[in-house]
DNA sequence: GCCAACGTTGGC
DNA sequence: GCCAACGTTGGC
């Protein structure tokens, strides 16, 4: 089992439209990173953890805990010329995008990026270094802990 | 709105 | 395969 940080613009899903969702579940979808899409693809399992992130927001930070409840499989808006993340390129038999499902665990208290960054013990986050822009990223599961112990 | 730091694209 | 130009991310 491992353990991941996930981005969201709250204006897009935010914690509590995770929590009010059918089922509290919800397909990370739109994602268009090589490297994003294939920690979903190729490393996450159902029953992995994840810290739910609020970005590009007031206040960005940790606002919740969710988990993986299904695997990776095409993600459907690559097929919908509708859709902003429609991508040409792309056909159900050669699917470029993949997105796994994320379930609602709880809300947590937010644990704003600047107090994140006044922990020494968790400076190595990898949300944290400087440029890092993915919107998925694996947390070690001493940063997990670390964290927890602090919510 | 600024801008640093990336990632992607496409001409050569 | 190089790399300049362009687009995006995301905190501030």
């Amino acid at each position: 089992m491992r353990y991941w940080l996930m981005k969201s613009e709250p204006s897009d899903v935010s914690i509590d439209d995770l929590a009010s969702m059918p089922k509290q579940t919800v397909a990370w979808y739109g994602v268009r990173n090589y490297q994003a899409r294939n920690f979903m693809r190729d490393q996450m399992h159902v029953g992995d953890q994840v810290f739910f992130y609020h970005s590009s927001c007031e206040q960005p930070g940790i606002a919740g805990l969710a988990e993986v409840c299904k695997r990776a499989y095409p993600d459907a808006t690559q097929f919908d010329p509708g859709s902003k993340y429609f991508d040409a390129k792309a056909t159900s038999q050669n699917p470029r995008w993949f997105n796994v499902d994320v379930r609602f665990v709880k809300k947590t208290r937010l644990v704003g990026i600047k107090e994140l960054r006044s922990h020494p013990e968790i400076a190595t986050l990898r949300i944290l270094q400087k440029g890092n822009r993915l919107s998925i990223t694996p947390v070690d599961p001493s940063e997990w802990s670390f964290i927890m112990g602090i919510l």
